[in-house]
DNA sequence: AATAACGTAACTCGTATAGTTACGAAAGGA
DNA sequence: TCCTTTCGTAACTATACGAGTTACGTTATT
């Protein structure tokens, strides 16, 4: 499993944020991601500094989204957490002046770098309304195998 | 840095044995990835196994080149390694029963496949010998640069 | 005031590559 | 035969980074 999960589990927050509990605290999102507040609180800094969410401190407080999903993309959930890295491969400058390791890097750097431009020009494409309505059909499909029952399958949320 | 430099490393290698040292000991080629041989040896074991390098062991021994590096793509080499993971980012599966999780995971999974089928398109187009000429272009423009002087600008092999 | 919540620093944990040590096996030379 | 070179491999340590945890401060509501 990959190492770096942020950005799927914020995207899964969000959809529940729309659909499911409109504010949240920290340690009921928490318990959605089966994790602790604190990373909660860590994750979701950037989308507030971003203004995809607010939060409130005190009584009543919580997460709150700040606008519809239609207007969130990928991209900027991946921005918004920080633009990790997305390959675990790459070079590792052995010989910064060696022409045969310049050559090498070059290129993988290049490959590297259009795989890397297909996926922002996904994610830019790619709304969170999008995901929520894949999720909108799964669950139409769920209901209709299993029968009416909670808005959502897991109960978690 | 990523974490994972093995191809990298191992695409330096085999153009270094292809045009300067035909056949080198671990310890050789641990002094051009500025390391150790037991990890050359454990890097290179994939591509013994796959026939692209043979080792011999003794006096006289070494690793040696079985086969011209335009049979080598770098699809050979990826694979040769164990298809290390290429992403650092994925999916977590906190809840594997939530359809919102599910739908959001499905759709990262997809969009990863997509970049992830362009660079083996790439892999398997390119070969070692195409990095080898991307050098040789390199080492022309260096020798307008500084004059004649020796086959490699690190002099480390 | 007391309580509920976020904000954040600092630390530990898990995991995979990289690096190191140690030792065995094989090949060739003296 | 014995010694040296070299690969093969197990086992351990180092490193990096996201994730998880603890602790404590701040803010807002009751």
């Amino acid at each position: 499993m990959p190492r770096d999960s942020r950005m799927s589990r914020m995207l899964h927050v969000l959809i529940h944020m729309d659909r499911h509990v409109k504010r949240a605290t920290s340690e009921e999102i928490a318990r959605m991601l089966d994790t602790n507040p604190v990373v909660v609180r860590r994750m979701m800094a950037g989308l507030r500094d971003r203004g995809f969410v607010t939060s409130e401190k005190g009584h009543g407080g919580g997460w709150e989204l700040s606008r519809g999903l239609d207007a969130i993309t990928l991209l900027d959930v991946y921005r918004a957490i920080g633009e990790p890295a997305l390959f675990s491969i790459g070079p590792h400058a052995d010989h910064p002046e060696c022409l045969v390791e310049q050559a090498v890097d070059a290129r993988m750097a290049q490959t590297l770098a259009e795989a890397e431009a297909l996926l922002m020009a996904r994610f830019e494409t790619i709304t969170v309304a999008d995901l929520a309505d894949d999720f909108e059909r799964r669950f139409a499909a769920h209901r209709v195998r299993n029968g009416p029952g909670g808005r959502c399958a897991s109960g978690t949320a």
